[in-house]
DNA sequence: TGCGCCAAAATTGGCACCAATTTATAGATG
DNA sequence: CATCTATAAATTGGTGCCAATTTTGGCGCA
């Protein structure tokens, strides 16, 4: 469930990262109209809290605000996806000589296992039990870098891109793909081949263009 | 002024302008805490619009939130700078490529422009404005790119890394040669020279390490 | 003189109320 | 019957107030 930030702190956070999920679920379809009553109640808290996890929420830009008409589901502009998709790929292929360079073995097995995950996930889980452990992944890969700067941006990037339950992966042929994909990596990785792990990351992220 | 976002949009967003400038200009120094009824007379506005202005400089992590002890100026981990400088670096070279590929020649003298103003600014000009020269340089070669999210997300980390204000560019020096390295990046543009342009951008951030 | 404790002042943070604006509804009119 | 209009309902956004917590200042005591 918790698909955002692992560990809890305020309740404000807490809130934020809830309605974050459900967004990002597809709870709410892009453009609808957040309520703040209809979420006060849904998520049983109070109304300024509401109003702060939306205005966090509008920052990030998950959702857009218009002055005494509320809050609205940020609805995706296809330039501004393929910006996102674009500026994606670019940051994490430079990143692939950072964790080459300075991955350890051990980081490398906890990789490949989360890879092993996902394979399993193939057939038998969720589309949100796939998205997960799809994240999982590449958030072990980046941890490798050694610059938790560089995980924690592109976590905020993808936030902001349209995930897969809203219809990205939308054959078992793509997810089997996107499993094969993980694999190259986790070879590459252990290959020391920046290259190698460059082109499968590229190719695995510009997928959903 | 005006060292972030150029257009002013909500009350809210102009007063958090007007905060996060100020902080980066020195005003406040890092660790100071930030009394809300202080702010509410410096700025001339309610305490409400001060809390939300508070809490999204926290999101942004330009300052700290502790429960019932307010909000202080963050002070830069040592690492955690590194870690930025870093990761700037990494994403401005990223897009060296993207830049002599989809660079015009009109945009390319705006960026010479630029760098004579830099360079015009060596010995006349305040901090200050060496610095928004020196940021107006590096916004017009990242809109080079043609993707606007790179621009965007490069100013983000900007604003987490401590500023020439707050005792970066020491010597006349270090200045003089941020505007060579400047005239290296015009020229690898001009030449369509990713190599070149990668490797003087590197250099030109690292230089604050 | 220095240290710890207690009361007073100040600050933060949440709650409830109310005005301004927008949206929905019903009625009048061509 | 559709459309425009006026009224009512609902939603947003702002202001003020008050409790909870922390910081400050002063006093007693070793």
């Amino acid at each position: 469930m918790e698909t955002l930030k692992p560990a809890h702190n305020d309740a404000e956070t807490d809130l934020l990262n809830q309605i974050a999920t459900d967004i990002q679920a597809g709870a709410y379809a892009p453009g609808s109209w957040l309520k703040q009553i209809e979420l006060q109640h849904r998520y049983k808290t109070s109304r300024p809290m509401i109003r702060v996890a939306l205005d966090r929420l509008a920052q990030k830009q998950l959702i857009r605000h218009e002055p005494n008409r509320g809050y609205y589901v940020y609805e995706a502009d296809d330039d501004e996806v393929r910006d996102l998709l674009d500026l994606r790929a670019m940051i994490e292929c430079a990143a692939a000589p950072r964790i080459v360079r300075h991955g350890t073995g051990p980081e490398c097995e906890i990789l490949a296992q989360l890879a092993q995950n996902f394979e399993d996930l193939i057939d038998t889980g969720s589309i949100i039990k796939q998205h997960e452990a799809n994240q999982a992944f590449h958030r072990q890969l980046l941890s490798m870098t050694g610059n938790p700067q560089i995980a924690a941006t592109i976590a905020e990037l993808r936030h902001r891109i349209p995930s897969a339950p809203a219809g990205q992966w939308k054959t078992r042929q793509r997810i089997k793909q996107s499993s094969i994909e993980h694999f190259e990596m986790v070879t590459a990785v252990r290959n020391r081949d920046a290259d190698a792990l460059e082109d499968a990351i590229r190719r695995h992220i510009m997928q959903a263009a």
